[in-house]
DNA sequence: ACAAAAGTGTTTGTTGTACACCCATGC
DNA sequence: GCATGGGTGTACAACAAACACTTTTGT
């Protein structure tokens, strides 16, 4: 069974750039490729889109399909369509990107038995087709967004510590913070709760655990609140 | 002739924002239709990608045979790929954002009749498709943006004065400035340069005529500093 | 008792905001 | 000479930046 169309298309695909935090590091997800072009090369997730789904779900089912993961952030980056990407045709890319937070979040074997793996965001293997491109891009975005909207919370736990807010933006922004003023900062704004819990099993003085609250920062927003770093 | 696909693809198109400036209002370049679907009502100027050309060029070429206008400021927007959003198939189209200026910009009637035209952004007829949905997209875009890009000069002529470069963030920001602060904060940027010329042919004192300087404003950027409103 | 990170205020400088009058030109 | 917009400075408030020590807990 083939498509026949008047005039001819170029072919579509939606690619996910996935964000995650560690300890150590922002990590990004790639799965190694199983078959040409690029066999064996590290990748981005994704796949091509079928007709009667939007981009969005294509990504969302590449990812899960690839990877395991599910109900993710997920953002729409960008479009590539330069026609010299994919060496075997014109094929234009929706990419999106994800944040997700690794410690609730187990990436599982593909399916089709293909490598899914976490790499440092400064230790990247050489890449498939433009995806070098897109990943830059990509943190570009992270790095601009996360200063003005909320969405680095994505990356931690539901419960998390000033500390850990403190160094998910010191890893994404590459540049170190002044504790005092990032506290007295970010607890100003009055859209993250303060818990009557504290951390466990650490060899040292427990710190307080906090939650954002999405609902009064969506209060504060139709107030004129704007979030900025 | 026809082309053949072992599995069924939505159909590529590029759409356009265009946003104009004269001295009443914020305006948007609209252009009627000529053919079902929505035969008579207006659109956006947009069409079909072809293989082989990256969607900006397709952008740039329908603008070009539908209206007219070439060598604009054009950037990518957001990609919509609802499949319900045109009524004949799947249709993803990616969307851009243009700006230019009403003055050194004359739109010509389209090579194949159709009209093309100025509205208000406050007085927008029903559009096509889901092209309110992508205008409404596109302005608030273009709000955001001004804010923290030197776009809005691509809005006025080469040379400008003061005034025209606040009323023009009063327009599209929405809300009146203070002319003292306002001048005081843009000239500090050392971003526009004075011109030894004045305004001619108004009724009152002449304002002087200033330029954006992009070599400046590259320099700047790379020594680390921040357009912001 | 020591190591390790939590938690906490004040001072200083910079930037934003509010505000009103005189000036130059064309008619 | 009058109408129209052009052009200018200062005072006060708010926010950003710099900076060091005490507290709690586990080992």
């Amino acid at each position: 069974m083939a498509f026949k169309y008047k005039y001819a298309r170029p072919a579509l695909t939606a690619d996910c750039v996935v964000f995650g935090l560690d300890e150590e590091d922002l990590k990004v997800l790639l799965i190694q490729r199983g078959m040409d072009p690029f066999a064996g090369k590290w990748a981005l997730p994704g796949g091509f889109a079928m007709v009667g789904e939007s981009l969005e779900a294509t990504a969302r089912r590449e990812l899960s399909e690839e990877t395991g993961l599910k109900n993710v952030f997920l953002e729409q980056l960008y479009t590539f369509s330069e026609p010299d990407r994919d060496p075997r045709e014109h094929v234009v890319t929706v990419a999106y990107y994800a944040l997700v937070n690794l410690s609730e979040h187990r990436v599982q074997a593909a399916t089709d038995a293909r490598n899914a793996a976490w790499f440092a965001i400064d230790d990247i293997p050489k890449l498939a087709f433009d995806h070098e491109k897109i990943l830059k891009v990509a943190y570009e975005r992270l790095k601009g967004k996360i200063r003005y909207q909320p969405i680095g919370f994505e990356l931690l736990p539901d419960k998390f510590t000033l500390s850990q807010l403190q160094r998910m933006y010191e890893k994404i922004l590459d540049r170190e913070l002044d504790k005092r003023n990032f506290r007295k900062k970010i607890l100003n704004m009055e859209i993250i709760g303060e818990l009557d819990e504290i951390e466990t099993d650490v060899a040292h003085r427990a710190a307080r655990l906090y939650r954002f609250n999405k609902k009064k920062y969506d209060k504060k927003v139709n107030e004129g609140f704007n979030f900025e770093l």
